[in-house]
DNA sequence: GCTAAATGTTGAT
DNA sequence: TCAACCTTTAGCT
């Protein structure tokens, strides 16, 4: 279940169980027979990870580039792992881990050349320390496109999925419909860092939640009533009690509340 | 057992 | 703008 967060997660994950020693590649699937037999035996010397692209570093310039899409998933344990069971694309065993990867929209093995080409497709990650706002404001600033869509186009800022966008808005109180140039510098400022606090706050915890304790019905826990709006449409907002209203927004489903985010 | 939906992207129209 | 694609799971029957 993958935004950014996920990635980032994964790449410290990996780093961790992996780096500084050879690895098993297989792909019990098939479908990554010939990347997995490049990468068997070699070292991984680091991870990587830019919006919601992940990046392993092998030794001699041969890069695991995976994008999870949306049904893509990662599942670890200690070595020796159990018998692969249904449709498992890459299977990497370390020395006492190991990690399977399933259903993956890009599994491939790259060069630097193809991964300057991926980066440059992308926007601003929130989550990097390299990130500059600016950059994506820009884009913003000038655009006539609601932020609804500016804030799920990777070119404008990457590792903001489905959740963040409608969940970020609904605490700043701008509606998804209002269109990018009419943000102000300082409301840009504020959906920023407060993007790069969930993002955080995400990788920490493997989870996105994004309300606030006192947002919470009385002695629920953050899991039982984790988002403002999203996936809410006709409940009552939790802040107001408007019904959550909820339309398609570049091509998939934004919520909003119609008294707390005013058009 | 079947269907629809899901935190996503790409390439064709 | 739309369909295709990758896979699992929830909610039906």
């Amino acid at each position: 279940m993958p935004e950014g967060h996920t990635i980032h997660r994964l790449a410290a994950q990996h780093k961790d169980m992996f780096a500084g020693a050879a690895v098993r590649a297989t792909s019990p699937q098939g479908r990554f027979a010939q990347g997995a037999a490049l990468l068997d035996g070699r070292v991984l010397e680091g991870t990587d990870a830019h919006g919601k692209h992940l990046f392993h570093r092998y030794a001699g310039d041969v890069w695991l580039h995976v994008h999870l899409g949306l049904y893509g998933a990662f599942s670890h344990g200690g070595a020796p792992p159990p018998e692969p069971r249904g449709a498992l694309r890459l299977r990497l065993v370390g020395e006492t881990t190991y990690a399977d990867l399933r259903g993956p929209t890009a599994c491939e093995v790259i060069e630097t050349p193809r991964r300057t080409v991926l980066l440059a497709r992308l926007g601003p990650d929130p989550l990097r320390a390299d990130a500059d706002p600016v950059v994506a404001w820009r884009r913003v600033s000038r655009s006539p496109a609601p932020l609804g869509a500016l804030l799920l186009n990777q070119q404008v800022l990457s590792g903001i999925g489905n959740v963040y966008r409608s969940e970020v808005l609904f605490r700043a109180g701008i509606a998804p419909h209002r269109p990018g140039r009419e943000l102000a510098a300082a409301e840009w400022d504020a959906l920023w860092t407060d993007l790069r606090r969930l993002l955080r706050a995400g990788v920490r915890s493997g989870r996105i939640v994004t309300t606030r304790p006192e947002d919470r019905r009385r002695g629920r826990a953050a899991a039982a009533d984790r988002c403002y709006v999203y996936r809410r449409v006709g409940e009552p907002c939790r802040r107001c009690g408007t019904p959550v209203r909820a339309q398609l927004m570049a091509a998939r489903t934004v919520s909003w509340c119609p008294h707390c985010q005013p058009r």
